[in-house]
DNA sequence: ACCTTTAGGATCATTTTTATCCTTTTTAGT
DNA sequence: ACTAAAAAGGATAAAAATGATCCTAAAGGT
């Protein structure tokens, strides 16, 4: 139950990987693709969802790539996950929709504070701090 | 994302319900499902299998139907959840099986502590307070 | 021009989800 | 015994989500 999905975790891998690199560097889709251990074709989607989110900076042609379009530090676990997920809620109950039943669910409010947790746990991860090597 | 499937918000309808019913009533399937607003053909599934795990005492025959097997306030929503949808893990990392990357991933430990926190708030909250009618 | 590399769109196979149906078994009541 | 009621169990199927792959276009460097 609650599992992240392929997309998901080729996303935080694939862009792990892009922090690890000298800051500002250029990396190859196909180059992190295989250090990160993942379909490239796939990767490509994902990457050009974060161009468009602004996480990263892609460069067409000869020498192009991928780059960090900020600092890891700046872009958190939470932004990664929403991005390919979506928000995170435990159900449909805690959606910006809201609940129909909510006067008599009481299970709303467990939700609720499992979203909370969960999305305080996310917010206070960063990219950084993910792509760290042994301390 | 980490979404509770149809199947899970059922199977917490449906014995919420029962848990409102004076203790040791028996009550139909078909009235469950009506009561609940869900199909009752796919509740039948989830209640064989609740009665298996010995959350529900089941009856054939006229007269028949089911019963809550333990108090409410013995079953924990965690236990529902986990009959249905499985254990409650956000990625294959944090499963029994465990991480074969482990030693790179970092972002192994943030599963882990995600899982704590929810398995934590489902553990705390008891289907008898899920039944409880307004206070 | 030509090659490299990402962008974008379409497509497709597999798996999971969400059921439904039918037959069998059990039980109660007559 | 017979019958009706009700769950058990198994098979099946439609729909949606997931996990990819492929092809053409656009952009950039040499």
């Amino acid at each position: 139950m609650m599992e992240l999905t392929r997309k998901g975790e080729y996303a935080i891998r694939g862009i792990v990987h892009l922090a690890r690199l000298p800051h500002g560097n250029v990396a190859l889709l196909s180059e992190i693709a295989e250090a990160a251990e993942l379909p490239q074709t796939f990767l490509a989607k994902i990457f050009q969802n974060f161009a468009k989110l602004g996480f990263v900076n892609s460069y067409r042609g000869t020498g192009g790539g991928f780059s960090l379009a900020r600092p890891a530090a700046a872009i958190t676990l939470r932004q990664v996950v929403e991005a390919v997920e979506g928000p995170i809620a435990p159900n449909r109950c805690v959606t910006e929709l809201g609940c129909e039943r909510s006067a008599t669910c009481r299970v709303h409010t467990v939700w609720r504070r499992v979203q909370e947790q969960v999305v305080g746990i996310l917010d206070g991860v960063t990219i950084e701090e993910l792509a760290r090597e042994e301390d």
